[in-house]
DNA sequence: GACACTTCATTCTAACTAGGACTATCATGT
DNA sequence: ACATGATAGTCCTAGTTAGAATGAAGTGTC
């Protein structure tokens, strides 16, 4: 994570206030995460399985921003607090299929609603609907920029 | 990091692609510094000092993204590789100032000139000057907002 | 000058990160 | 039937993260 210190040139302009607009979400976003007993981790994959009928790591891995080799661990430590369980997929012995638990059902019902009626107002408060759109499609322009390279 | 799935809110319309944006960007940030035999936080600490006359720790952790106990460890790495310095603070043993060796200096050089060159391509292909200008606006509402709230 | 604050850097813990290595399992082509 | 290659989940390594605790060293107040 770098911040190239240039106040000169109009594109390099928008580097710094994009890393700082995402830090700022970030440290809201993981701040009330972790008032809920979560780490930020844990919470995606909490959110990601809620209403859905489970789903193998590899799957996980995909819909979060978690990757394989580190789900393992975070799984572990949502097996630990009985949040999801790990079942055997019938037909295919080597994936697992991830699961919440009633616990963990309960929690991504109760929490969920919560978290976005929590990070909603931040973004009400800075941008207009028009604003709103238009950030939208810059930002959107961006990611593809960076991505169509690969 | 979380990524609620909610299509229809205009406001948090805008979540996602900040999330989307900033992670394209950081994995070809990150991927560039790795080629450069350096990991992200250890580049943002070269970039940082590189044109200063060293800083102490606390300075540099408020100027860089990495916090004042995760920096301990980060300039232990660079010390090894010979890059950076600890110099006492004559008027103040509790503060150490931390340098650019010689060679932290020439890496610094040869380096940051060339990132830039790297990265700014992929904003000038994604917005034009205007674009890059509302982008540059609205991105900073967004992060006030949130930072005001503390 | 002694006391309580504050600041500085370091250390520690639990958790996370990417990426590569490893093992088991499955699918395919011959 | 069998080798080849792909896929799934786990494990491993080095590095990072936040946050709290520690101890040393300044600062301020009375």
């Amino acid at each position: 994570m770098d911040l190239p210190h240039l106040k000169d040139d109009p594109y390099l302009k928008v580097l710094r206030p994009l890393v700082e607009a995402y830090l700022a979400f970030w440290r809201e976003d993981s701040r009330h995460i972790k008032s809920l007993k979560l780490t930020p981790s844990q919470f995606d994959v909490i959110v990601t399985l809620g209403d859905t009928d489970g789903m193998t790591c590899a799957e996980l891995s995909h819909a979060t921003l978690v990757t394989k080799g580190t789900l393992t661990g975070v799984l572990d430590r949502l097996v630990a607090k009985n949040l999801i369980k790990r079942e055997a997929v019938s037909g295919d012995r080597r994936c697992t299929r991830i699961k919440l638990t009633e616990k963990g059902e309960v929690l991504f019902r109760k929490v969920f609603a919560a978290h976005i009626a929590h990070i909603k107002p931040f973004f009400e408060r800075a941008l207009n609907q028009k604003d709103a759109e238009q950030a939208r499609t810059l930002l959107l322009r961006i990611r593809d920029s960076f991505q169509e390279a690969r």
